[in-house]
DNA sequence: GCCAACGTTGGC
DNA sequence: GCCAACGTTGGC
């Protein structure tokens, strides 16, 4: 089994939200690297931690989901009224992946982001390292039970 | 709202 | 295949 980190900004689709709905499709993927990643590596019972971005000081991570389908094309990349509409993108061919989520659990805190980079566990991990593009990252089995045990403290 | 960092695009 | 311009991400 594997782990990961998904972020999204709350504003957009919060942990709340996944919570109200139970499961949902994480959608918008938009990265080469992310992509293969989740085609080549995600599978159904992996583990994933929710990660509120652009949160203010509330940045970081607030919970777990779990992996429940396949990599399975974005429908938004074939809707010219989404944000995330690929014109380029055809249905025979489809060129962004996503994968249905289920909440599992909303920490009791947020692991803050101040937190993170404290972490040694962390040190190599581009979750802290500046500039990085990826919205999803893998973690250690390691580092995942260290952040859930940071959340629920 | 600003801006650094980086991926992508497209002209050549 | 290079690289400048552009767009996006995401912390602050």
């Amino acid at each position: 089994m594997r782990y990961w980190l998904c972020k999204s900004e709350p504003d957009e689709f919060s942990i709340d939200d996944l919570a109200k709905k139970g499961s949902s499709f994480w959608d918008g993927i938009r990265n080469y690297q992310v992509r293969n990643m989740i085609r080549d590596s995600m599978k159904i019972g992996d583990k994933a931690l929710f990660y509120h971005s652009n949160a203010g000081l509330d940045t970081g991570v607030v919970g777990e989901m779990e992996v429940v389908s396949e990599a399975l094309p974005d429908p938004t990349q074939f809707d010219s009224k989404s944000h995330y509409y690929d014109a380029k993108s055809l249905p025979e061919n489809p060129r962004w992946l996503g994968a249905e989520m289920k909440f599992t659990s909303r920490f009791s805190k947020v692991v803050r982001l101040a937190e993170l980079k404290g972490e040694s566990l962390l040190k190599a991990s581009p979750l802290i390292k500046k500039g990085n593009r990826l919205s999803i990252i893998p973690l250690t089995a390691v580092q995942y039970k260290r952040l859930v045990h940071l959340g629920n403290k």
